[in-house]
DNA sequence: TCCTCTGCT
DNA sequence: TGGCGAGCAGAGGAT
């Protein structure tokens, strides 16, 4: 894991100048807050090595607060003279000493601490941030650490989670509640009169947020307390604001170029000759001297290519041999001739083994040498480790050569250990535990740095208990995976093409009578223009805005649908372009030879979900009857075989079951009810067979708010009922289904206290947003909280899944072709039908036992439109 | 490259 | 106080 220190300047510079006595060159500048500055940062280099690393200054003094509070640090006492010049001073130093500088126009060094901290967290660094202002405690998380300065700037005390709770009983969040309440007299801060220290703690405690203890006041014991709250209940909220460190600031940040740089010796030393920092001179070659390599050698410069072996073809076939022979641990890496993997071939490999690398051209590699070097992939006993084993399947499959025994598979792992990262690539992959590192010249070198952060991998996934589901489940689900593109699911062209012209023909239809509707032609497909039409032209009420003007979504033109007959037109030629675009030419676009060969991601989802791309398979349309007839153009590959379609029956639903052993909830689905007649009839208290079609699809919107965090407004939408109403259905459903409530309260608190969720799995991720000071942002984090672990663990078991039906289909005619979240579609000869849909029902419904049963329902059909549900009973 | 819109679970 | 159910991919327009 990346490390950055963040220092706060004008904090620093102050405590070291009121802690060390004065100092001056011969011409009376004054340095000894550049001698107490430069102490500190070369102790920190040294003993905390730091990968990246940045200073923070205020710029001016017209702060963001300022506006909001005029009084905000009016009471400070000036600058005192010979602490002034010093900033630039210290500037000029620490540019010369190439160390990175932040200033923001109008913000605070806070505030930029307080961005950087955030960005860092995204990438998960271990974050140290030394300052001596205690606000900085609210930015405290499981990988970030506050430094505050005790006497002077030599001393400084930790605080974590647990330093900080065990000092004040406080979780980091409500260090500005403890502001708000008892203010900041060294920033004007006012907070509440009376309150101090002790009495706001107390109250924290007890109410847990400024807000609460406000909500609260009557409850509060002490008359005079009581009425200073009620008196000053802005002060507290403003003084709450105020302490709160703004995370979005405008300023472009870059971790990137916060890299810890060795400075130029010559810049460096001419600077500190300047100013007559002999003893920081005495530290720095010391320590960081010319001659003394490794001592604080930056971590950029530990990337050292492995030596390039370079072997003729009679020496393969020596070494090749004798790897296989020995069972060495390999690093493999490929080049190819680019495009898609499912048709790109081979050009070369990097290999990394025994602290030597090599290149292999395999293009012109004589053929026994070929031979030589699939056999030793091919062999499961031998070792490999690569960067994405999932491609490196699908490039191997178009040399028919069946890759086996990858031992580790470092994209997997870095999506494992954090699955919102976004890069993959091998630099990327190397980059986490070598920062610095550079370009790969070669296929040599980037073999070699994967080889080099291998083993920390495999360590970070071991403490993170990450091992498990790694080498189990998604290792061995990539060449499930990458045998289900390879096979690819057939076309119906002439069928598609045909639904194609239909579509064309209503298109050219809608389109003129949406002109003529105008009274001029426009371009529908542009919401810009369509909703100057609507709403300038004809008049139209607009319902809502975007960003950059009217919205002209389907929720709104559903309103309007009934105020002019164009309206209607635009959503059924919305509905048909979408058809028409992303399906029929977006389909045919991908066709090779009657197939689609779509492209499972494994590392995309925050959940741990596939998605599907080039075509993306798993969102072709169901829900209304035309998109649905598209169903019919996939079809199986062989003539008269048919397609088996095997989904889980709510499976969300009773995970959450699981989770909260909620009484009702498992009842409901022990006894294999309609779940959602059943929470009907629970929340509308009414007998189940008096469940009407709308309640039931009222108490179905309930069901899947649950899942996604429910809140008032989004049920209110979706049922088109007022949020007020919708409240009260929820009410009605925590008071039936008591143990849901509480499920979903323990997880938000749970995951609070640990800043990430798990599935049943044992899958993680992590949850910054818990923790952003932005109130709409930590409710976002709630939801997170709520849903991942049930999204989350349907994924692992559908996996787990996947692994139990690939193994028991070897016996058969039949083929894995789609996975769609809780739905697996299959070919199948029909004379196998009856087993398969046997095997595969049993495997899905066993993949991991859960307190309720888990259903696995059966269709089949000779395409995916046309399914009939399948059934041995 | 971002935004809006729409398709799926 | 205003803003919001979760997770994705792709097309097309605007910038």
């Amino acid at each position: 894991m990346a490390k950055i220190l963040i220092l706060d300047g004008n904090s620093l510079a102050n405590r070291a100048f009121y802690a060390l006595p004065m100092m001056t060159t011969a011409d009376g500048k004054p340095t000894n807050v550049l001698h107490g500055f430069m102490t500190m940062l070369l102790r920190l280099l040294l003993e905390q090595k730091p990968d990246y690393w940045v200073v923070a200054f205020d710029k001016t003094k017209a702060t963001v607060r300022i506006e909001q509070y005029a009084d905000y640090k009016a009471q400070r006492k000036e600058t005192p003279d010979a602490l002034k010049p010093q900033f630039d001073f210290l500037k000029e130093l620490l540019t010369a000493f190439a160390m990175p500088i932040l200033e923001c126009p109008g913000y605070e060094a806070d505030d930029i601490i307080a961005t950087v901290t955030s960005l860092a967290e995204q990438r998960e660094w271990e974050t140290q941030i030394y300052t001596g202002d205690r606000d900085a405690l609210q930015l405290i998380s499981p990988r970030t650490t506050v430094y505050l300065t005790r006497k002077g700037i030599s001393e400084v005390d930790a605080y974590d989670e647990g330093a900080l709770y065990e000092k004040y009983q406080l979780r980091p969040a409500q260090i500005i509640d403890l502001k708000g309440l008892m203010g900041d007299a060294s920033d004007n801060i006012p907070g509440v009169p009376g309150v101090g220290e002790k009495t706001a703690l107390k109250l924290l405690w007890e109410y847990g947020s400024v807000e609460n203890v406000l909500d609260n006041i009557d409850k509060i014991s002490g008359k005079k307390l009581q009425e200073n709250l009620r008196n000053n209940t802005d002060k507290a909220l403003l003084s709450k604001k105020l302490a709160t460190m703004l995370y979005d600031i405008p300023l472009e940040i870059n971790l990137d170029r916060l890299v810890y740089r060795r400075p130029d010796e010559k810049t460096f030393t001419a600077a500190l000759d300047k100013y007559v920092l002999k003893s920081v001179a005495r530290i720095w070659h010391e320590h960081h001297g010319a001659g003394e390599e490794g001592k604080d050698t930056p971590r950029e410069e530990v990337l050292k290519p492995w030596p390039l072996c370079e072997l003729t073809g009679e020496e393969w076939l020596v070494r090749l041999p004798q790897w296989q022979a020995d069972q060495a641990t390999l690093v493999v890496t490929c080049a190819n001739t680019g495009g898609n993997p499912h048709w790109a071939r081979i050009t070369a490999w990097g290999i990394a083994a025994g602290g030597e690398s090599f290149i292999l051209n395999w293009t012109d590699a004589a053929p026994e040498v070929q031979m030589a070097f699939s056999q030793l992939l091919e062999d499961p006993e031998v070792p490999k480790q690569v960067a994405d084993s999932k491609v490196l399947y699908s490039l191997l499959l178009n040399e028919e050569i069946t890759l086996r025994g990858v031992s580790l598979d470092i994209g997997l792992a870095a999506y494992l250990i954090n699955p919102t990262r976004n890069k993959f690539e091998p630099l990327e992959l190397v980059k986490e535990y070598i920062p610095g590192a550079g370009e790969f010249a070669n296929l040599a070198e980037e073999a070699s740095a994967l080889a080099q952060v291998a083993d920390s991998y495999k360590e970070t996934l071991e403490e993170l208990g990450l091992s498990a589901l790694l080498h189990e489940m998604e290792e061995p689900l990539s060449p499930i995976l990458a045998e289900m593109e390879k096979q690819g699911i057939a076309v119906d062209v002439p069928r598609l093409q045909e639904f194609g012209q239909e579509l064309t023909v209503e298109l050219q239809r809608l389109e003129q009578e949406i002109y003529a509707d105008a009274g001029e032609t426009f371009n529908i497909n542009s919401p810009q223009q369509l909703g100057h039409i609507l709403f300038e032209k004809l008049g139209l009420p607009p319902m809502k805005k975007t960003k950059t003007g009217y919205s002209t979504d389907a929720d709104t033109l559903e309103e309007l649908r009934d105020q002019h007959s164009i309206v209607e037109r635009v959503l059924d030629y919305r509905q048909l372009s979408k058809l028409m675009s992303t399906y029929v030419n977006g389909l045919l676009a991908q066709i090779h030879e009657g197939r689609v060969h779509t492209t499972f991601q494994q590392t995309v989802t925050a959940t741990g979900r596939l998605s599907s791309t080039e075509p993306n398979l798993q969102n072709i349309p169901i829900r209304l009857e035309l998109g649905r007839l598209l169903r019919k153009v996939f079809t199986p590959t062989q003539e008269g075989w048919v397609l088996l379609s095997a989904d889980y029956s709510q499976i969300e639903l009773r995970i959450l079951a699981h989770y909260s052993q909620d009484k009702v909830l498992c009842e409901s689905f022990s006894l294999n009810q309609d779940v959602h007649t059943r929470t009907a009839s629970e929340v509308f208290g009414i007998p189940m067979a008096e469940v009407t079609k709308d309640l039931r699809r009222k108490a179905k919107a309930v069901n899947f708010g649950l899942i996604y965090g429910l809140t008032d407004f989004g049920l209110g939408r979706d049922l088109g009922v007022p949020r007020k109403e919708a409240k009260t259905y929820i009410e009605t459903y925590f008071h039936r289904y008591e143990g849901v409530k509480r499920y979903l309260e323990e997880i938000v608190v749970k995951a609070k206290e640990e800043g990430q969720v798990r599935t049943l799995l044992n899958r993680l991720r992590r949850i910054p947003e818990l923790r952003h000071p932005n109130r709409v942002q930590r409710q976002f984090g709630e939801r997170i909280a709520m849903n991942t672990p049930i999204q989350g663990t349907a994924a692992d078991i559908m996996k787990l899944a996947m692994l139990g039906v690939a193994e028991a289909l070897k016996p058969y005619r039949a083929n894995l072709l789609l996975q769609v979240h809780d739905e697996l579609v299959i070919e199948v000869a029909p004379e196998d039908l009856e087993e398969v849909a046997k095997v595969v029902r049993e495997e899905m419904e066993s993949a991991f036992p859960l307190s309720v049963p888990l259903i696995a329902d059966c269709k089949t059909g000779p395409n995916w439109y046309n399914m009939e549900s399948y059934s041995l009973e």
